[in-house]
DNA sequence: GTGGACTGTTAGCGTTGACTAACAGTAAGT
DNA sequence: ACTTACTGTTAGTCAACGCTAACAGTCCAC
């Protein structure tokens, strides 16, 4: 039930694979992460009990609403890190890279902070 | 073998309470982390059998050189990230918490770039 | 219609890193 | 000296989250 960094990381991949593929099924994810399919499945299992996403009989996975909500917000967070990091002087794949790392960390208001930087 | 960021987290402590209290025992970093004493116990076995710190008899833990340049390198992370933080606009304690998240995850070359930014 | 290839699941393992319960040693008070 | 308090350790538990091995179902080729 806690399950938080990880359950981040699946659903923002999620989102990003539905972006260019519109039928993202459990390998898809699995070779995005370069991780096990096993590893993937009991993963999917949980975003599934947890109500984020649906699967169908045939492999393929759905976001909910609740799923593209918090997956959304995820993104939001990666792009708006991303551009501030860009801003202090960062190289693109070193904003890109830290941006994955500190998303799932930063709380909500130094978000909110972030942003109004980006909007001045 | 790995023990990344807990490691960090608690070299950087046993730093912080030898610079007010020079004489640091287990129960101490217990109380500041809000972990208990066993917990505590354990990783300060870690810690000296990775070389990091020693223990005398008493329960007195000690910094080796190792530990010392460790624990700094952290102690600066979380010092230029704060900085950082409150010159987006964060307050002082929005920053201070979000420093202590970020400081384990960032990679070195965007250390490097948020040092620059401080300094122009 | 049988053999591969691909996908997903089950079962079980390993590591990190927290926890509680219980015990051992020391130090201090009466 | 006996009790109480504090500190540290041992042993064992639990959850998150990776992994491999092995199996089950589908689907295509021949």
């Amino acid at each position: 039930m806690k399950y938080h960094e990880s359950e981040e990381m699946y659903l923002e991949t999620i989102l990003l694979l539905k972006n260019k593929k519109s039928c993202v099924h459990s390998v898809d994810i699995a070779n995005e992460l370069e991780y096990s399919r096993p590893s993937v499945s009991r993963a999917v299992g949980l975003l599934q009990k947890n109500g984020y996403i649906t699967m169908a009989a045939s492999g393929a996975i759905e976001l909910t609403q609740a799923g593209y909500d918090k997956a959304l917000s995820i993104y939001e967070r990666h792009d708006v890190i991303t551009k501030v990091l860009e801003k202090l002087g960062a190289k693109q794949t070193v904003a890109e890279e830290n941006a994955c790392r500190i998303e799932h960390v930063i709380t909500d208001e130094l978000m909110q902070t972030l942003k109004e930087f980006l909007n001045k």
